[in-house]
DNA sequence: AGCGTTACAGCAAGCGCTTTCTATCTACGA
DNA sequence: TCGTAGATAGAAAGCGCTTGCTGTAACGCT
């Protein structure tokens, strides 16, 4: 069998309330006592069940992070961030919570039910990290299944994600539009009139915003878009590597490829080379994150930083209550234009 | 309050018993009654209150994986393909089980602690990933922790990992050192002798397995190693790029670099190349992993490819008892060589 | 000396579920 | 017609912990 608390209370002589208290320390116990406890404790390797203790204080000290891909580092790296800041082992905060991060695969449905494992759970926080699809009956449902959380307790932050309206969740929203906005106007700055625009996946709040960012600039400067030059593709290399292929064969003119990310824009500049074409002397190319492995592609990649650690950590210490949520619960992080070797001048 | 149990028997017309079972489905339930618990469940929105289940059932539904660093991709692949297999939402499993991934940072402390809150939890299962530390205490301690998972019923699968002796544990290790075996005695084909090494952390199985794997190779082909030629580090980037300044410094004659791993690697090609150095023309550079970017390097990384997805899989399968562990518990997976552009031919 | 305080420690009532055992009812073969 | 097996449903006993409430000393104050 294993050892209960009961256990440890008759070894140490003492109560189970005892030894509770001890272990929680939220109640006066002697220092002789507490010694003995302990003493017993570490005899018997006793090992607190959770689920009884999250049943009878009806609290939990699970803290769920939602991500669309664990292997993409852009999740990675805030999933990283705010875990550390969740505390788990050797985090900062008191209380020992077990981060935990799920991955959704971008799939409405797993995030839904994760969701509802969570809250089986009893969460103490919940964070979902990356855009949101966007289609009515999935948008209606979260709204309704993030309401639920947080009227159960649940803290709900948002990080790098749309808020939520009708929900108080906490949103760390980033500025996906401006962003693509600044890209593309360094572009149209460098003479480029002819852009190819590789977006995301199609009812993404993210591809949407980037996209329309895009399309702002383009607007802005009396550039006609041409509907050829934009083609939809998965957030991946792969993805980057054909829609940049069928660019090319739509209109063989293009002079800047933007991308819905940096892996796509890797992709795209793999294609490029493929077909003969230099990076930038023939066509630039401009990513969007900044990865850590975008400076590394050469030539270096030209892209909209995103503070991703920094909104992670900031969504991991607001998850705990260990900052002030920003006012009206909304904040906008912005990104920061790296311009670099990747774009340049138009050929001509 | 939340609605419980109870409520939804009220409102079904029948005991919490049969909620439960229609709940669980692994008794009979008349379909009728079946259909009216399940109307009720709806119409009241009840969500099993997961402590209280595990605690009557003195089972849980968690699952843990552990990983060195989130933000790695090298973890992330495999975490994400242990986590499809795990089933949790969406999986082929049945049960729906809550696949968490736990960040340790590859601090002991810290992954003995993550070890100890999945205990609490009764986890189903936990899958430890990456290089284990070799440090005596450490060892023995996790030796001791991994014990008592198992003998409390909770399966402990190692991906990546060295077999844990003395434990029940199964393990699915890499062959680092016949990968690294492999690269150096590519590279010493081409005409290479002398070969910078840039080694992991030290006190890391990961590490020193690859770095064995390199000196055998150096052995077999009677070259003498100048001590000077491995540089330990971190795996990541930034140190890639330091530790390959400092291969310069020791010995500006060396004709190519063996990285711990590609993240490595790519600091090594951009330290190479800010020195005013052309890969592969003056200097061959080797990474190992092949993870997604390291095909899209300029040039494309040479490396021993590791299928982490596959073994992430398998891992996930063998953890969930859906597959049969190996043979002794134990498996060894082989890497495989791409050569790619990063490595030639020395000059001269 | 008498009494309100303070500081601990224990009792016992659950927390919401699972599961064993028991009860009931129906269907059938003898 | 009766006995019995098979199929469902319910009663109730926990699972191991937390916590409100109830002692009970020891202490300090008037």
């Amino acid at each position: 069998m294993t050892v209960t608390l009961a256990d440890v209370a008759a070894r140490a002589q003492v109560s189970p309330a005892t030894v509770s208290r001890v272990l929680n320390g939220n109640y006066p116990v002697a220092a002789s006592t507490r010694e003995r406890v302990l003493r017993a404790v570490d005899e018997l390797d006793y090992v607190l069940n959770g689920p009884a203790s999250s049943l009878a204080a009806a609290t939990s000290d699970l803290v769920g992070i939602l991500v669309n891909d664990i292997a993409d580092p852009f999740f990675g790296v805030m999933a990283g961030a705010i875990q550390s800041e969740i505390g788990g082992p050797g985090g900062r905060a008191g209380g020992e919570r077990l981060a935990v991060v799920c991955n959704t695969g971008g799939s409405p449905e797993r995030e839904l039910t994760y969701l509802t494992l969570l809250q089986r759970q009893r969460a103490a926080a919940v964070v979902l990290t990356g855009g949101a699809v966007e289609n009515v009956p999935h948008a209606a449902a979260m709204t309704a299944k993030l309401r639920k959380l947080t009227d159960a307790g649940t803290r709900v932050v948002l990080c790098g994600r749309p808020p939520e309206p009708e929900t108080t969740a906490i949103a760390l929203t980033f500025d996906n539009r401006g962003g693509g906005r600044e890209l593309t106007e360094h572009l149209i700055g460098l003479g480029h009139r002819r852009l190819g625009y590789i977006a995301g996946p199609e009812e993404r709040t993210t591809t949407r915003h980037r996209l329309e960012g895009h399309r702002d600039a383009l607007a802005a400067h009396g550039i006609e878009e041409d509907p050829r030059w934009t083609v939809h593709g998965r957030y991946d290399r792969r993805s980057g590597y054909e829609a940049t292929l069928e660019l090319l064969r739509r209109d063989p003119s293009l002079t800047a490829v933007v991308a819905a990310n940096d892996s796509v824009a890797l992709g795209a500049c793999a294609a490029l080379r493929d077909s003969g074409l230099r990076i930038p002397d023939d066509v630039s190319v401009a990513g969007f994150d900044d990865l850590p492995f975008s400076i590394d592609a050469v030539p270096a990649l030209t892209t909209v930083r995103l503070p991703l650690a920094e909104a992670g950590a900031r969504a991991g210490r607001i998850a705990m209550g260990r900052e002030e949520p920003p006012p009206g619960g909304i904040a906008t992080v912005r990104g920061e234009l790296m311009v670099r070797g990747s774009s340049g001048g138009p050929r001509g």
